[in-house]
DNA sequence: CATGAATGAGTCTTCATTCAT
DNA sequence: TATGAATGAAGACTCATTCAT
């Protein structure tokens, strides 16, 4: 039996890719490099994928895909919709902190990529509001959160808060001036993301 | 008037350079395609900016530089801090409800290019923040604003939240599934703005 | 006013093609090769034919339409059917003779063409088909020639004979075998043609 | 059996590059398609043929090489050149009539390749074309044939419109134009090529 | 200033072929 | 011998930019 096409190799190729695109921005990543960095020939990108469009929108589906598994999974060990949300926030920022490429190619070029790839670069991203929609509707339910706003506005406007976070945080090495005025750490991002959760949405609070 | 015939060709240029860009995203863009929206040869675009990334680099730093100022004069005209904060979101949403295309390309080529023309094209937008900050920071000192907090990152979360609002404004037409589940008005995008301000702002609401 | 595309760019294009198309074959034939011959830039290509195949398509459709417009002005100087024959063959095999390569590409290329650019390249083919169809059912109609077969047959089969008289010319230079074995003159072949037509097509013969 | 075994996989890499060939021309025929088409792995070609070329040329010489020799079995069981000649025929175009596929590459990719692989490729044809020779010749020596014709080009003539008659047929199916107009019965064709023999050839027919 | 033909550097992608298993 | 993943040379084509008119 021959050598079977490696998921190492696929993987190695998507996190290579990664690390370009957050360097170079997309378009300006050139196959040659991600195939380097990935130590292997060029044209073995071609046999794991289709063309470049297709390793971008791979790492948008899988590692957003692998964000909203392990969401799911987490958000399972409590009722509680506050746990449940800031479940959801702790996990996906420690993901990104933890692997800066990959936030700052999912901050910078998703957007881009919506224009093109649309339906199947956004699905996992629409499935990630999903789950956050799907908390606080149990938590308008359950009367925990105020019911007379609707659940997927809340739902993106808490996605739309965050990925600005992390956009804010990635942006800070990359601008000198933004960082010197309007560096804020993530901590603090968080603190007043709960805060608003807790101003804003909770039923005591009107 | 050479000089006004100038003026009006550099205008037509940026305008169409805008529906180009908004079209095709910015990498896609070709410089015939804008020549000919606005009705030119594709070397004159030439006499009038350096090269493509400097038609966008114009696009953004003419186009919010001129918010700036419109906003500069707007606010001036009360000494509300809530006012002020009212202003800035009705003119900025009104600019570019009116239009969409230099919305796109604001919401979503801008942070691309963050990544390569940093400082110019950016510094208009932190002027836009510290429009913002300067606003907040005045509403704190006037005892209305909690002081609890770093009047930059409330700036800073705020023009987040108002990117994010045209953001989704802009994917509505463009992602069939988000305007299906997801689309919301801008006017409900801005409700809940002032909301938050109002709720998680203000000094009353501790 | 600007310079104008220019034909004789064009035409020295297509010169070259045919050039590299005769010596290499399409599908080895680079485009580079066939700038350079043409003194110009590859780039340049493009502004003048949208692909390879489309210099190929050109050559074909340009070039038998050439044949065909000249091959109509020269059969109007005679009623006779016989002369009119006589002038098609002359004609054509005179402008191949004196291009070799289009001979070259003629024969072997077209072949292959016809599997993929089919209509296109062929029309033109056709049309020379039809120019002699018309002239043998002149001829038939005049009592001239026999009745008993297809005009479109006759013309098939004279164009076919034609075409085969000159790949064999061109395939001379090239194989070695052929030449010292079959080597046969162009005009040993129009002898033969003509012979044939006399034999074969002319009531008399019956 | 080993060896038995490998015959049957030779030959069945012969017949699937016979139908890729055919269907994609020579050029644009892959190897993956070639080895999928026989049931193995594209690895596997390369056991039993140097290259893609060899191929081709195997499947000229081999497949041409097999007609020379069932018609040189075939020719034995008449004295008459007339029969001779008819035999040829006839299990020329019924062979290939059995195998369009077969016809397709020899009439339309033999050209190309005698340009780059002549001598091997050409060297069948060039035998199948000596027997014909020796068949004419046989002709003129028993008096049966007109004398004052070269028998090589007479073969070489006859070849060629054999070999433009299976064009024409193959044709028939590619080009929509010219089956409606020109489609022609192999049956025609024979017919007409057996009366330009007995026209052309017969030394009664002057 | 306007024009638009010419330029040619730049890159993705293909695919025949190899070779370790 | 069979396999098929890996290889990397090769080339068509694009398009921002220039510059002669």
């Amino acid at each position: 039996m021959a050598k079977q096409k490696s998921v190492a190799t696929r993987e190695s190729i998507l996190d290579s890719a990664t690390k370009v695109f957050a360097k170079t921005g997309f378009y300006r990543a050139k196959a040659l490099e991600i195939a380097q960095k990935a130590n292997i020939a060029v044209g073995t990108i071609y046999n794991y994928f289709k063309s470049k469009d297709d390793i971008l929108i791979s790492i948008f589906s899988e590692r957003i895909g692998e964000l909203n598994r392990s969401l799911r999974e987490a958000i399972r060990k409590t009722d509680d919709p506050d746990e449940k949300l800031a479940i959801i926030l702790d996990s996906t920022i420690s993901i990104l902190e933890n692997d800066r490429e990959l936030a700052e190619v999912v901050t910078i070029e998703l957007r881009q990529s919506t224009k093109f790839f649309s339906s199947t670069a956004i699905s996992s991203v629409i499935e990630l509001l999903d789950i956050i929609t799907e908390v606080v509707r149990e938590g308008q339910q359950r009367g925990a959160y105020r019911a007379d706003v609707d659940a997927r506005v809340v739902a993106l406007t808490m996605l739309g808060i965050l990925e600005n976070l992390i956009h804010v945080w990635v942006l800070g090495d990359k601008i000198p001036e933004m960082k010197s005025k309007y560096d804020i750490s993530l901590q603090n991002g968080i603190d007043a993301f709960k805060q608003l959760i807790k101003d804003g949405l909770h039923r005591e609070s009107e």
